[in-house]
RNA sequence: GUCCCCAUCGUCUAGAGGCCUAGGACACAUCCCUUUCACGGAUGUAACCGGGGUUCGAAUCCCCGUGGGGACGCCA
């Protein structure tokens, strides 16, 4: 009997997808569909103040976009439905009653403020913030007496004392925690819903997740979820933490490192699969250097090259394999991409000069004939050609028409110009700029006004 | 403060004691190709955080520093 893989994404529709979390979910994805098992999607949204239907919606739209399909979870169902943690109270509540019952988990009706002052003074005295304990030990008439003032409890896990914590963790290795330095931490709110450290555990443990792998900032969170799947008698699965992904400066990436998130991405005209070839190297070795289609990734993920350390995004290796991506896109998909009413001889044109469809604009521009203002360089290359230059052009123009090849033949025996000398100015007339497209194609683009005006703009009588 | 994790070119990484004169990719530079840019080809600059051990031999193992990060929340 083979054992199936099962990973999972689990994310709390508080915001965007980010790259971080896109990052773990492509790894998830891709361990699940190179061992051919399952890939479950749970939405975590137990925190209703923050938790969004929206930013539900709007995460799996990016997740499909990205190419990361769940074979369970939101509107796709599953053995362990319901996948949204909102919808799972029910299932929740039994598991405390258990606990409770068990003694593993007590009411604590120490208040928010109550506790924060307690890390406080604890901190100050040099001490670790950690829970008191003091409901820990209240009697059943103690209990009854806050309930009766109106107190709402919080649930707390009893953290057994002297209990050693061992798991092997998939990409850190044996791993060792001592219950001592964990104190009794919350797993049920005082609204009565499930806390983080819980439903999380829970949860996987109960889907039947076989690998959880999550950012390194969960690893000694660790030790707390599988002390309670012990108490619940829940199978453990297991965990791998990879290296948090990083901005410029060295710190975890978020909002303030820029636009990281998918859907800004997305929305500047990042291809998926570029961002998907980006991603598959940040804090993983791949075995192929090169593109690879995004078909091709789950037999050349290697979980077990997922990497310790925290690894730095850099848009300009993103770049790269945006251009990689292009490349491989035939003209009439580069047209989709670029959304544009343009011709696809003018997709054609401009190809190699665009990373974003933005960068197609301009040149849409200069085929219009409105370039942009020149710069020094184009000023001295206009100058050097001087205005007899243009006056011969212009009349070739005449004669030649559209036809490139023609025109600087003309040219060529009209003003004894060659090489750069001749192709240098026309470009730069033509296109404001000193580079660009093929100047070929882009004259025949052009209308045949359109481009004398533009030579004959620097020419002596114009 | 307590506990934990991490550390190879600017960046992403290969490296699991001799194969390392530390390899590849991105970026950068130079050259070739080319009317320009891009593409492609060639070449180059560039790294084992420091100090102690262990060993015939250490980027690789151990210890101590240093630096960075995380957890200790009625966030996840």
């Amino acid at each position: 009997m083979s054992i199936l893989i099962v990973t999972r994404f689990a994310p709390s529709p508080t915001g965007s997808l980010h790259l971080g979390n896109a990052r773990t979910a492509l790894f998830s994805h891709l361990w699940a569909r190179k061992l051919g098992g399952r890939f479950i999607l749970r939405i975590e949204d137990t925190d209703v103040e923050r938790s969004d239907l929206r930013h539900r919606d709007a995460l799996m739209a990016e997740l499909r976009w990205l190419g990361l399909d769940w074979d369970e979870g939101p509107e796709i169902g599953g053995p362990s439905a319901p996948y949204s943690q909102s919808e799972r109270g029910a299932f929740y509540r039994q598991l405390f009653g258990r606990l409770e019952q068990g003694g593993q988990a007590y009411p604590c009706y120490c208040t928010a403020d109550e506790l924060e002052l307690s890390r406080k003074l604890q901190r100050m005295a040099g001490k670790p913030p950690r829970y008191a304990g003091t409901c820990r030990d209240l009697t059943v008439t103690q209990r009854a007496e806050r309930s009766a003032r109106g107190l709402r409890p919080t649930l707390r896990f009893a953290v057994p004392p002297g209990a050693v914590l061992e798991f092997t963790d998939f990409v850190h290795g044996p791993q060792r925690f001592s219950s001592a330095d964990i104190g009794d931490f919350i797993i049920r709110r005082e609204d009565g819903t499930a806390a983080f450290f819980f439903c999380n555990a829970v949860d996987d443990a109960v889907m039947g997740v076989t690998h959880v792998l999550r950012g390194d900032d969960h690893l000694t969170n660790t030790p707390r979820q599988l002390m309670l799947l012990d108490a619940l008698r829940l199978r453990r699965p297991g965990y791998g933490h990879v290296g948090l992904l990083v901005g410029a400066d060295g710190a975890p990436l978020s909002k303030r490192h820029g636009s990281t998130s998918i859907a800004e991405f997305r929305a500047r005209g990042f291809l998926s699969a570029a961002l998907l070839n980006h991603l598959l190297r940040l804090g993983h070795a791949s075995d192929v250097d090169g593109w690879l289609a995004v078909k091709d990734m789950p037999a050349h993920f290697r979980p077990e090259h997922l990497g310790r350390a925290s690894a730095r995004f850099e848009e300009s290796q993103l770049l790269h394999w945006q251009k990689e991506g292009l490349q491989r896109m035939s003209s009439a998909e580069l047209r989709t991409w670029m959304g544009s009413e343009d011709s696809i001889e003018f997709v054609e044109l401009v190809r190699h000069n665009v990373v974003l469809p933005a960068d197609a604009v301009p040149w849409a521009a200069v085929v219009r004939g409105e370039p942009p203002p020149l710069g020094q360089d184009e000023e001295r290359v206009i100058a050097a050609a001087g205005p007899e230059f243009f006056d011969a052009a212009a009349d070739a123009l005449h004669q030649s028409g559209p036809d490139l090849k023609l025109l600087t033949k003309i040219l060529k025996e009209r003003t004894g110009r060659k090489g750069a000398d001749l192709f240098m100015p026309l470009r730069v007339a033509l296109t404001g700029q000193a580079h660009g497209p093929e100047l070929a194609p882009l004259l025949k683009l052009m209308s045949p006004e359109t481009a004398r005006r533009r030579l004959k703009s620097y020419a002596r009588n114009s």
